[in-house]
Order: structure tokens, then sequence, then C-alpha cells
DNA sequence: GCGACAG
DNA sequence: ATCTTGTCGC
């Protein structure tokens, strides 16, 4: 008898599990190009000018200006309509001198741990348009929606869309996604270890600290989660959140938060009267 | 087996 | 992620 079973049987019985183990794959391919050091030509705005090491040039590093921010949004009809969005903020104004849209039918899920493979290819293409496009502006280091480093293996969505565009990123995740022991309880035990603190490193099973849970304003008791993506050390992502955080989610991911449902609105609108 | 689980 | 009004307080 032919021993080779039917594709269809195997897609019912293993689920997304035979998906997951080349997610897995991918991820842990990818995770080798990973650079997760100080790895760009800029300064921080307030830190002291410093000559380029190399070639003996002499001249100044750049400050860091643009820093961009994506995001995705929903829609609540149907939710398999997403609009992907990408924002630069100026660092000096804090004004958006750049906005895009991308609104497309998503065709993979969300599964905690795999989050890039839904995520990740509509915001690739947004630097990429980007990046032909309006390369003035383009971001000198992108803020992600979802953690970096902070994660089952080690490998989110920052680090992901980080290691695709080659561009420095920062994991930003609202909640905790419990790995390696972490969970809510033992940050907030930990935050409120005596005196109330601005920030602690998260330190997961192995010993290794993860990202950093920090109150990223004065009356925020909710900490966010920030882990490195690519090309950036967890200290001077730490330092560029704080620069960033007029209120508890940093000013480029709020800003791509609050354009993105809105312009997901406007357009729900706009096609229902015409 | 059960619960937990970024967006 | 998304729904949804007011409300408390600086």
């Amino acid at each position: 008898m032919e021993q080779i079973p039917d594709r269809t049987a195997i897609f019912q019985t293993c689920g997304s599990s035979e998906h997951q183990n080349n997610w897995i794959d991918t991820q842990d391919a990818l995770k080798k190009r990973l650079v997760t050091k100080d790895d760009f030509t800029w300064r921080l705005p307030s830190s002291i000018p410093e000559r380029d090491g190399e070639g003996g040039g002499g001249e100044r590093k750049e400050v860091l200006k643009y820093v961009g921010g994506v995001d995705i949004s929903f829609s609540k009809e149907d939710p398999s309509i997403a609009c992907g969005t990408l924002v630069v903020l100026d660092l000096q104004s804090f004004n958006v001198v750049y906005a895009d849209f991308s609104v497309a039918r998503l065709h993979i899920p969300y599964i905690p741990g795999f989050l890039a493979f839904r995520e990740a290819p509509i915001l690739w293409e947004l630097l990429k348009k980007m990046k032909k496009e309006a390369p003035l502006v383009y971001p000198q280091l992108l803020m992600v929606d979802g953690n970096g480093l902070l994660h089952p293996r080690g490998f989110g969505l920052a680090c992901h869309l980080g290691v695709l565009a080659d561009i420095p990123t920062i994991g930003i995740g609202k909640n905790l996604h419990h790995v390696e022991g972490l969970t809510q309880l033992k940050v907030r035990e930990l935050l409120e270890d005596g005196a109330n603190k601005e920030f602690v490193d998260l330190i997961g099973d192995s010993g290794c600290t993860l990202g950093v849970a920090m109150r990223a304003t004065l009356g925020a008791l909710k900490p966010i989660f920030v882990s490195i993506g690519h090309r950036i050390s967890l200290s001077t992502a730490v330092k560029v959140v704080k620069l960033t955080c007029k209120y508890r989610v940093p000013e480029p991911i709020r800003q791509a938060d609050m354009r993105s449902r809105d312009y997901l609105r406007r357009r729900a609108f706009i096609q229902s009267n015409s």
C-alpha cells in the first residue's frame, strides 16, 4: 500500500504547528544576522560631541534627529483588514515630518511568539518605499510596537524587522510577554521594591537581561517594556526611549498608533459614502 | 492536563 | 488588536 499520507490530512492533523516549525527555523536563521551592540553613526542629542574614530577624518558625528515609529491597526468591521503605518519624528521639534500608510488584508493570524510573520511584511514595504522616495528624512532609528530580544527565542518583531531592513530598532511592549519565568506580578514587585523605581532590568531564568521595564512618565504606574531590536545596546535604547517619552508610550509609536487608527476610520467613512 | 501568551 | 463615557486629578 502507498504509505504517503494525504497532504490535506497532514494539514488537518498538524494544523498550524507545521508552519510554526518553519517559522522557528526562519527566526533562528535571521537571528544569526542580529547585532546587539551600538552600530550607527549618530550620537544622542545630549551627549558630548565625539570625533569619528576611523580614518582620522575628524568629523563630528551627526546628532540623532529622525526617529521612526511603526504600528498596525485593524478594522473593527473586518479584523483581517490592517493599516500599517510609518511615522518619522524630528527629535528637535517633536514634529511628525513623515507619515505613510498601507492598507492590506492580512492572511496570517496573530500567534504569540510569531507576530513578525503577520506584521513585518507590510512594515518592511513601507520602509523600502520611504528609502526610495523620501531618503532625506529616512529614520536613523526605528521604534517598533512589539518586543525585540524579549521573546521566547530572543527574536521578536523589532529584531525581525530590524534585520530585514538593516536599521537600528528598539522594541516597545505595552504588555509583558511572559517569557523565561517573567510575569507581570514579579515585575510589579521589582518596581515597588522599596521606593518606587523608574525602571528595572528584566532578567530571565537564563540570567540574561532581556530588557527593561520602565515607567516612562511621572504618573505612569504601568510600565512599558523596552528591549533591543537590532544594532543598538539596551542602555542606549533606554536613553532614546526616555528622550521620546512625552507620555507613557514613546512619541513615534504613539503618533503611528493614533494616525493609523485615524486613517482607517476616515477610509471606512469615505467608502461607505461613495 | 492546565494555564500563560507581544499585537 | 478592537469596543466605549465618563470621570478623577494635576
